[in-house]
DNA sequence: TGAGGTCATAACCATTGGCTTATAGTCCGC
DNA sequence: GCGGACTATAAGCCAATGGTTATGACCTCA
């Protein structure tokens, strides 16, 4: 397989016709047809049957198209940045999770970026699981998120404890109620958000099967659907201090809560991690940090973050599986 | 430029050392050695100078490392997918703005699913912008979002009507107000979420000067802090119906407002669209569906969706550039 | 049935890729 | 200044790539 051959093979698939992606290309067709002959080859799938007077992909070549066509553009991209890095200002390339990109990341960036104005940052969007190989890979410079599972070369450390409560609307039945045991809450739909989440953990260290629960694609809306009565939520606590104190939602005084958690850094070891890397690392323990991201929960000023464009990372997500219901 | 090339070049990254490299990679050093001398000609950077005994990369040779550890995983991906796809069933890549994602689509595929069991979906989130170029490489076979601009070959039409509204906290000044004119909100802060945003445009074609906004990562995020009296929001109307009945918002009287806006839903030509996708552009304006996004603005049951994980699509975000403030 | 598409294959050739072994250059520490 | 560890380059080999022209097989449509 090389960028030659994915390269007609996307623009078969685009053209939607050998011939005419060879005159794209400028070359012979048959120069076209042999390079999809390799593929075939390379990967055990017909890609393509004609049908009629054109083709049609087979469901193998729907994929390869869709990959394909993003090798390509990522080496056109790659050929770019290279070329441009020569005497250039210095990258930071984050990975964080979710819900660290929707509170942490923006003002944490807002307020390093003051003290580092010859920096650009390009920020992903991962799993945790992904965090270690995306370090080692050196996709990445610096990770945020939940504690990371321990791996040989990156070095984490915890640099902000959270609280974890348990929050409803300001009707529900329990709103008033002291000490409340969890089981209590078993009945209840408990709402959450995208992130890896804690709720599973503490149900799991009682013993108690995971409840029910209704997903949200950020944590702020899962907030929202819980004002609204829908259900509980184990929300960040800072992240609803302005709800608690207007009575849009109420905390629940459940046993065991609040529970404390913690955001970590991690990064390659002290030999391998890049200056930038280190100087973020120092900078996300220091009050002014901690500060800029209990301050502001989610928001800072226009003009110095566009909000990030996300892409998938999985490529299968198999929406039609079901619970038993 | 190969894949092999780039394979050396990742790992001789990670190792930080061209011989260990070669141990990983079970060739010798000069196999790598020279694999690395083939991307410096073809590139024309350096990409990592001998420094003591280990190597340091230099900028160039960062993003190489990152784009190239990025090209290999993708090939690795491409080679299972190809694979797994044989007899598999049906695959729907869909690419959303942000918006959408926040309250449109997993409402939507939820009830999409339920009439189509046998289906894998994949979501990208994206800008408008790449929307016609992704249908047209065939990296994505359905578009949601804001009007896109007009492409040879990409069909769209708007699928569903919504209503902006302008909301702020409940002990907002202008809240009792009637009739306020946009010019008396000029000096507000306004808050907008991640997607692009209708605000611009609105003070557009009145000739204002578009206003000091903030920026969440989140619109629910930006909704709440409106709720908490820090601003100003042009809100979609049903995703605030919660929020206003309770009180926690209010809509401020806005001349010009509610005001109407569209999602559109693309897709390729009739000829080469696929059944699947034909198929959720016909949904998408049935009333069921309308239904399924007005009646539960953001959530759905946990179990059929997974929250996505995301990627930013740029590598090259400055989050120095200030605006002159 | 036959003409005109379209894609696949064959035969051929020049170039590149990727590997080996051998050797030369460079830097560090003693 | 010299051994040792490292990377770079040279020379040689074989396989694969990417291109050509010529030809065959298949489908559609007049």
């Amino acid at each position: 397989m090389t960028f030659a051959q994915l390269r007609s093979f996307a623009t078969v698939a685009r053209m939607g016709s050998v011939s005419e992606a060879a005159t794209a290309l400028g070359v012979s067709e048959p120069a076209v047809s042999s390079a999809v002959s390799a593929l075939r080859k390379d990967l055990g799938d017909e890609l393509f049957v004609r049908v009629g007077g054109g083709i049609r992909l087979t469901a193998g070549g729907e994929r390869l198209a869709a990959a394909a066509a993003e090798i390509v553009g990522l080496e056109d991209r790659l050929r770019r940045e290279v070329r441009e890095a020569r005497g250039e200002r210095g990258l930071l390339r984050l990975v964080v999770s979710p819900t660290v990109a929707e509170y942490v990341s923006a003002p944490l960036l807002d307020a390093f970026t003051r003290r580092q104005p010859t920096l650009e940052v390009a920020q992903e969007v991962a799993a945790g699981d992904d965090f270690a190989p995306m370090l080692l890979d050196r996709r990445a410079d610096v990770a945020l998120g939940p504690s990371p599972r321990p791996a040989a070369g990156v070095d984490a450390i915890p640099f902000l404890r959270f609280k974890l409560v348990v929050v409803a609307g300001p009707r529900h039945r329990l709103a008033a109620a002291r000490d409340i045991g969890l089981d209590a809450l078993r009945g209840e739909r408990w709402l959450v958000g995208p992130g890896e989440s804690e709720l599973a953990r503490l149900f799991a260290e009682r013993s108690l099967p995971v409840p029910e629960t209704g997903t949200f694609a950020t944590e702020a809306g899962a907030q929202g659907a819980a004002a609204a009565g829908e259900g509980v939520m184990l929300a960040i606590a800072h992240t609803v201090l302005g709800p608690l104190r207007r009575g849009s939602l109420v905390r629940l005084d459940v046993r065991g809560t609040p529970r404390d958690a913690f955001w970590y850094v991690a990064t390659l070891g002290r030999e391998r991690r890049s200056p930038v890397a280190a100087a973020l690392r120092r900078f996300v323990a220091t009050p002014e940090a901690t500060q800029a991201i209990v301050a502001r929960p989610g928001g800072v000023p226009a003009g110095r973050f566009r909000p990030p464009v996300y892409v998938t990372i999985w490529s299968a997500l198999d929406v039609s599986a079901r619970q038993a219901s």
